[in-house]
DNA sequence: TATCAGATGATAATCATTATCACAAGATTC
DNA sequence: GAATCTTGTGATAATGATTATCATCTGATA
């Protein structure tokens, strides 16, 4: 590991409180000494090539801590369930990244997307989607009450 | 079901070959009668409230033939697999719709996001993220040489 | 170094989704 | 409308991803 992620990694431990394990530090080197977007599967693979004792609920549970400290980004908000939209007029999502919820926009509440410069070549365009993502009504008055 | 929705419900069928089935007619109502994004899950209790006897199974299975006949969409593309994300610069997804892929994009690729008037109220704004969705290169090149 | 809260590894449990297969229901033909 | 054939359905087992449990171990702090 680069001495830079390396305190880094140390720094990031401290201010959330969480213990500067071995495992931990394999796992976010994994993930932040190479570009992509992988599955906790993946981290595993890749990890125990160093620890060949780590267990994949370790990944699991760490790629959990992380995320909700901050460290890290889950790519989609709403994995871990099929949704089905029926709604056949163009239009934009909220999504609300506490309980998941999806709403429809109205196409027209947000600009066109423009492309500045070029996609990568081969890529075949389909279509830009939007997602609004932060907290619905509903998280957000749940939130006030407790406090 | 009002007449218009299963006129259409029948042509749907006719054109995509599907034997136009009450189990098939009951799934489809439920999607487009009312508005919302709904796990297959949602869809079978909803379901079951006319049709006691469904399985599960069947409303999985028609859930992909509608999807799959392009009756219907599915809200994300990559549901299903937890995926993380270590790029602290803020950047777009190129998502291609068949592998699954994804790829960071350089946030300046695109223009950024224009609100026109406003969000739901009570709805608390975190950010915007662009999906760029489509076909990958390597999805590209493997279906050219198929035909 | 001793102590202790928190982390780990092994594995069982859970949950969503898919596969299998015997039986039933639409579609088509007469 | 009945016969036939194809396709769909329901019950349930199987799979795959994720989470829970718990005995043991390790990093942090004194």
């Amino acid at each position: 590991m680069r001495r830079e992620t390396y305190n880094e990694f140390r720094r990031l431990c401290q201010e959330h409180s969480l213990a500067a394990t071995h495992q931990r530090q394999k796992i976010y080197e994994a993930l932040v000494s190479r570009p992509g977007h992988y599955s906790p599967e993946e981290i595993y693979e890749q990890v125990k090539q160093d620890l060949p004792s780590i267990s994949l609920a370790t990944v699991y549970k760490n790629l959990k801590t992380f995320v909700h400290a901050g460290m890290l980004r889950e790519v989609s908000p709403h994995h871990g369930s099929w949704r089905i939209d029926a709604n056949h007029h163009p239009h934009h999502h909220l999504v609300c990244t506490r309980c998941r919820s999806i709403t429809d926009l109205d196409f027209d509440s947000l600009g066109p997307v423009k492309l500045r410069g070029k996609l990568p070549s081969g890529f075949r365009l389909e279509k830009f989607t939007i997602e609004v993502q932060g907290i619905c009504k509903a998280c957000t008055a749940a939130e006030t009450k407790q406090h």
